[in-house]
DNA sequence: CGGCTATATGTAAACGTTTACATGAAAATC
DNA sequence: GATTTTCATGTAAACGTTTACATATAGCCG
């Protein structure tokens, strides 16, 4: 059988602390856990023998005990996407002031990799998720429950079972993104969507129609094209919508990535954003403000959302809470830079 | 104090199973580990009380008993880098074929967060760690030392403690890729490189300097600029580059990033790659396919690196492997495309 | 068929913590 | 100063597994 020879030396335990500050294991454990006053005599020993053998408590030792496995793990469709990769680096230092860890697992944006970090998360048994989705499954929200944990969900589904953080609408980004093309003076507006399989992208192009339909606008099904919430996404919207015989005179995609990769294709053929075709992005990534032309587009701060989702979490794995489903809101704001023109 | 509330309904644990199934627990373990053969019908039995309720081993328990985490944590630069992404997607696969799960850890480029994730590993008795460092700091080595676990390191760390797993040569990638430019008549070249204060930046500015020497061209202080191995770091070295009164012709960056980010600025400015400016990358990233012009880089297949990684590691905490550091070395090669032009 | 070996199973003792309960001393109350 | 309250500490029983050891049954051999 596999064994681990690399075992430690000997691990160093409570009782080795113990003995060596000539106190019980319990008082070690309370001193550790502040839980209740230790003298100061005694407190200073505990440390110096927990000093002098570099003592870590056994994280095993005490989730079985606790019953709390200290971890909790985040779902997320794209780590590429600096939206995702900066929302997971402030949840975990948020995670960690609490001694919690988090532990990521990317779906690549496929609904069969959702089941499969359900499977995952099943296995490990976490405190709690952050499930970043695509879908909106039924049989994904009903195995996600059957999991008796708590669990914080990004909008994309649709029904509040979950504490949930999204913008202030779904789509609502979208939105604002549309209307500030509208307000531009543009009515050829394309969608570059994202997954097409995903809600979040339905969000978001229901988002987009309702500005349009604000305006009076017809919708036009060959001004919308989604295929991944990517670069390369993008770049193969701006092949689409640049091989259109009447082509839209502004873009709004579904996220920066997207416009991003609009922009590259648009550039490799000539077409000069924003002179001959206006784009606006969003999630205001930090690449938004660097690439050329500067991108508008509308804030979603992923440390914002970070924050909320911890809170609304921790209220419950740390805090007690056991009511019903919360919302929580994410400010939405256009930010304009150089990637529209007034026509 | 801080109690959590949402406990399972009550753990199902081995015991219930031995119970419903009528077998001891001991039973029950060994068919889960599939370590002795257990006689056809109990097994059934087990099966099936298993499946009623739907039990899942506590990994607290096990973990504490057998002294094996099952899980390694990998240490990373920047998540955000396609490079690190793909790395931690394949090597997260891999684990899990073992029953493995992979944490992450990012630090930013940051040397001061790799103490931050030595802390971070050893509060977590984790089973080894793969450590994509970024400095090459004594005080680091000896504290990874210190964690008496298996490490596998990528090539910054220059003595070989650890396992190790890098190019043909530290620097090999750059000294391609330079000697390309060499071969197509260049010879006012620049390095384009990324965080400065990092021994990897060092291993790649010495892979430039190698081939330089080889051709018997003169070194140019002004034609090394290092900042960071993002996008953003090359749109500041694209800045620093044309900012200069004789401009190189071609610019070698330390990764793909570094170059994505030159060219964008370049672009925003009006000059154009190759015709004004050859650039070559480094890595091949998905995105350096895309890129207008299409990016010539060297490969450096993070799927690879993950896979020696993972042998190396593995060889240690799961077949005993008790021997000497080795090393491990991914293939080289350069990979032509359009940003780079003969004169 | 007696004595082996091989195989399947059970028993019970760990693993390193936390924590309910008990205890004794000190502080506070009258 | 006697009684109660508070506080710091210790004792020992869990938590859910794995596994060394013991046991029982079956298979095999001469």
């Amino acid at each position: 059988m596999n064994v681990n020879v690399y075992k430690a030396k000997k691990m160093i335990t409570m009782n080795d602390i113990a003995r060596e500050a000539g106190v019980s294991v319990a008082t070690v454990s309370r001193f550790i856990n502040q839980e209740t006053a230790v003298s100061g005599e005694k407190a200073e020993r505990i440390q110096a023998a927990i000093d002098k053998f570099h003592f870590m408590p056994n994280r095993y030792a005490r989730g079985l005990k606790t019953n709390r496995a200290m971890q909790i793990v985040l779902i997320v469709p794209d780590i590429k996407n600096p939206y995702y990769a900066k929302l997971y680096d402030v949840l975990q230092s948020i995670a960690l002031r609490e001694k919690y860890i988090v532990i990521l697992y990317n779906t690549n944006e496929d609904e069969a990799n959702e089941f499969k970090a359900i499977e995952f998360v099943k296995e490990l048994n976490c405190d709690g998720i952050i499930f970043c989705s695509v879908s909106d499954n039924r049989e994904i929200i009903e195995r996600l429950q059957a999991l008796n944990k708590p669990v914080v969900a990004s909008s994309s589904f649709e029904n509040r079972v979950f504490d949930t953080v999204h913008g202030v609408k779904p789509g609502q980004g979208i939105y604002l993104g549309t209307k500030h093309l509208l307000e531009n003076g543009h009515r050829k507006i394309g969608f570059a969507g994202g997954n097409p399989k995903s809600v979040l992208n339905d969000r978001r192009h229901s988002g987009y129609l309702r500005a349009l339909g604000e305006y009076g606008v017809e919708k036009n099904e060959a001004y919308c094209y989604s295929n991944s919430f990517t670069i390369e996404g993008g770049y193969q919207a701006g092949e689409y919508f640049s091989s259109l015989s009447d082509r839209p005179s502004a873009l709004v995609c579904a996220n920066d990535m997207i416009a991003i990769g609009v922009m590259q294709y648009f550039n490799k053929i000539g077409i000069d954003v924003p002179n001959d075709v206006s784009v606006v992005g969003m999630d205001n990534i930090a690449m938004s403000d660097i690439v050329k032309p500067a991108l508008t587009t509308v804030t979603n701060d992923s440390a914002e959302f970070a924050e909320k989702a911890a809170d609304m979490l921790f209220s419950r794995i740390l805090y007690g809470y056991e009511g019903a489903a919360r919302e929580s809101f994410c400010k939405r704001t256009l930010v304009s830079r150089d990637s529209v023109r007034t026509i």
